[in-house]
DNA sequence: TTCCACTTTAGAACTATTCTAATATACTTG
DNA sequence: CAAGTATATTAGAATAGTTCTAAAGTGGAA
């Protein structure tokens, strides 16, 4: 990981969220930040994520990877996405918002909330509160 | 399995049911279909469904079941429901519709189709075509 | 600088699911 | 209805994503 490319400012913004959610603000963890919150907003598997880590020269354990993606779930840094049932999906769009889910690529899009109008939901079954509104729209290559 | 409690209409309606599918009517499969489309709309995972057929005094191997719910559902007599990264659903209501999700209870409420109308949704990005629509109401216990 | 709580890690463990290849059964054909 | 053959079932091994363990390393408070 080459951190020259960033700038102190860039620095100080990961490490002061880390430090928000209780994290120490260590190498690993401010590598991976600023991969998965350095540019717009994504969506990683455990597998890619680690797979890019490599690439920037980042030495840092399959352990580690499940680790800080599950750290930066609790503390809601991240949001989780289930439309795969092989692997888990992290979200770095931690707002509410729906997905496209391109099958044969493993690969997510989001829709801004505003783009799914549900005009008409069922209220919940007596004795349950809604905890939230998954739209996946799954998609074929042409 | 008691098959004493089927009619013989009921065991014909099965048996065209798997040959229409290119299955064999064997015992397990029978008796899996029975347990599975015998009584209303269902959804179960490979434990639930093994479990049950042990208490119905069938003895079909862990094997035989997830054999038997991935041929069906290769045959479209049942459909698969992405809902929890921990184990698949399967779902005898093989007709478009969605789904209440109780997370801490893995259970599964079928929401007809009529009752979730989705007045917009964006249009599938270029080259792809639509595969499905899914809506995932997560509830949890008040 | 010291110290200790927290972090990272290799590798083992775990769990849902699939695979293998041997045995058993259903259906076809004579 | 008796073989014969394709298909089905099964125990157990294998696989893959993820979590756990416990030992070595590190961050930051003081
Ligand atoms: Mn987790
Ligand atoms: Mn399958
Ligand atoms: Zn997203
Ligand atoms: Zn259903």
């Amino acid at each position: 990981m080459n951190f020259d490319a960033l700038s102190p400012e860039q620095i100080d913004r990961l490490r002061d969220k880390l430090r928000a959610s209780g994290l120490r603000s260590t190498r690993p963890r401010l590598a991976l930040a600023h991969l998965l919150f350095g540019a717009g907003n994504r969506h990683v598997t455990a597998e890619s994520l680690h797979e890019e880590a490599r690439k920037v020269g980042l030495g840092v354990s399959q352990a580690t990877i499940y680790n800080t993606l599950n750290q930066f779930l609790s503390a809601g840094l991240l949001s989780e996405v289930i439309v795969d049932p092989a692997r888990s999906y992290f979200d770095t769009n931690v707002t509410e918002h729906h997905h496209f889910f391109i099958e044969n690529e493993t690969r997510l899009i989001d829709i801004p909330l505003n783009e799914v109008v549900l005009s008409t939901v069922p209220d919940a079954p007596e004795g349950y509160d809604l905890a939230g509104v998954d739209v996946v729209i799954r998609l074929d290559r042409r």
